[in-house]
DNA sequence: TCCACCATGTAAGCGGTTACATGATTGC
DNA sequence: GCAATCATGTAACCGCTTACATGGTGGA
C-alpha cells in the first residue's frame, strides 16, 4: 500500500465502522461515500488483496446457504493506525473538479441562444433529478429533524444537497439572463 | 482519436478560438479551462500527435529568435466538425466529484471537536485562498461591470466563484454549529 | 422456474501524473 | 551572467473503467 493511495484509506475507514465483504463495500461506493468517491469491483478486490498482504485487514469466511463463501473483512490494529494518520493529516492540495458541462459552456458561442438554452436546460434536468434523489434519501435516513443529526453521513449528504441546489440556482439565473436579453431586444 | 476522449475535444476547442502551440495549451490548462479540466505536457503532446494523425489539426513551424522551433497548431475543417458534434451533444452522465475533504468529514468522529475544528478550518483556508485568487482574476479580466459580460470565459469564472463561496459558507456554518454546541453544554 | 440480487474475482486498456531530458530566449 | 520562462517531447507507472467470467441464493 502506497501512502498516496486514497482508495485503500477509504476501504479501511468503511471497515472500521463495521466488518464487511467486498460486495458490501461496492454498495457503499454506490450510495453514501459515492457522492465524493467511487470504486467498483475492478479496484475493490485487488485493493483488498494488497491490504491483506500488508496486514492492514484480515477476513473470516462465512458460509451463506449451502456453499456460497462470503469473506467478511475486518480492520486490524495496524490498519487503524494507518487510517488515523490519514484522517488527521491535512489535505495536501486543491482538488481538481472536472466538469464537462462547464467546458461546453466555456466553448459555446453565448450568442447562439438555441444551443445555450438546450445545454443549460439539459444540465438543469440532470441536477434536479440528482437533488430529488438526495432529498429523498435524506428524508428516509434522517427524517425531518434538521438540527439534531450531525454525523459524518448527515454532513456529506447535506453538502451534496447544497452543491446541487447551488448549481440549479446558478443555471436558473443563467436561463433568466437569456429571457431578459430577448425582452431588451424587443 | 476515440470519441470518448474529452481531452482531444478540449484541445480542438482551444485551437478553434486561436491557433497556438503545445506550450500555450498547457498554460490554458493552468488558468481558464483549468477550473474544470487540467492536463500537462505528458498528455498534451501525445494528444496533439494523435489529432495530427487524424487530420483534425495541422501546424506551421515558426522560428523564434535564432533557432527555437515553435509549432503553431491550427484546427482543420474536419476538426471543427468533430468539435461541433461534441459541443452540441448532451453530457451523457452525472459527473463524479471527488472530494477528499468530504471523505475525511464522513469518517471523522463528529464528537471529536478538536479534530473537526482543525479539519474544517484548514479546508476553509484552502478555499478562501482559491476564492481570493478567482476574484482577483475576474476583476483583472472583466473589471467591475457585472452585467455586460456573458462570454464563456466569464461564465466559468463566475461559476467557480459561486462554487468556492458556497463551500466557504457551508464550512462557516459548520464551525458555528460547534460553537453553539459548546454554549449549550455550558 | 425464473429473475433479481449476492458474491468473488480477472484482464485489457485507457486516462492521467510524475519525473525526466534537452535546449533556446528574454529580461534584469 | 543568471534566472525565469519558453518550448518540445518521452517513459514509467498508477488509478480507474469496462467488460468479462463464474456461480450461488432467495423469493415471487
Amino acid at each position: 500500500m502506497r501512502n498516496k493511495d486514497k482508495l485503500s484509506y477509504i476501504i479501511l475507514g468503511l471497515l472500521r465502522t463495521e466488518p464487511m465483504s467486498g460486495y458490501d463495500l461496492k454498495k457503499k461506493f454506490e450510495s453514501e461515500v459515492g457522492e465524493f468517491w467511487q470504486a467498483n469491483t475492478g479496484q475493490i478486490y485487488p485493493s483488498l488483496k494488497v491490504l491483506l498482504n500488508d496486514k492492514a485487514v484480515t477476513y473470516d469466511v462465512e458460509i451463506v446457504g449451502e456453499k456460497l463463501e462470503k469473506k467478511t473483512y475486518r480492520i486490524t490494529a495496524y490498519g487503524e493506525e494507518l487510517f488515523n494518520t490519514w484522517l488527521t493529516h491535512a489535505v495536501d492540495r486543491y482538488p481538481i473538479q472536472k466538469d464537462e458541462f462547464m467546458l461546453r459552456l466555456y466553448f459555446m458561442d453565448t450568442d447562439n441562444e438555441e444551443n445555450m438554452r438546450k445545454l443549460v436546460s439539459d444540465e438543469r434536468e440532470v441536477h434536479q433529478k440528482k437533488l430529488n434523489y438526495l432529498l429523498q434519501r435524506k428524508a428516509i435516513i434522517f427524517g425531518d429533524d434538521d438540527t439534531a443529526q450531525k454525523s459524518g453521513h448527515y454532513l456529506v449528504l447535506d453538502f451534496a444537497i447544497q452543491r446541487e441546489t447551488m448549481k440549479i440556482e446558478w443555471l436558473s439565473q443563467l436561463s433568466l439572463s437569456f429571457d431578459n436579453k430577448k425582452t431588451r431586444v424587443k
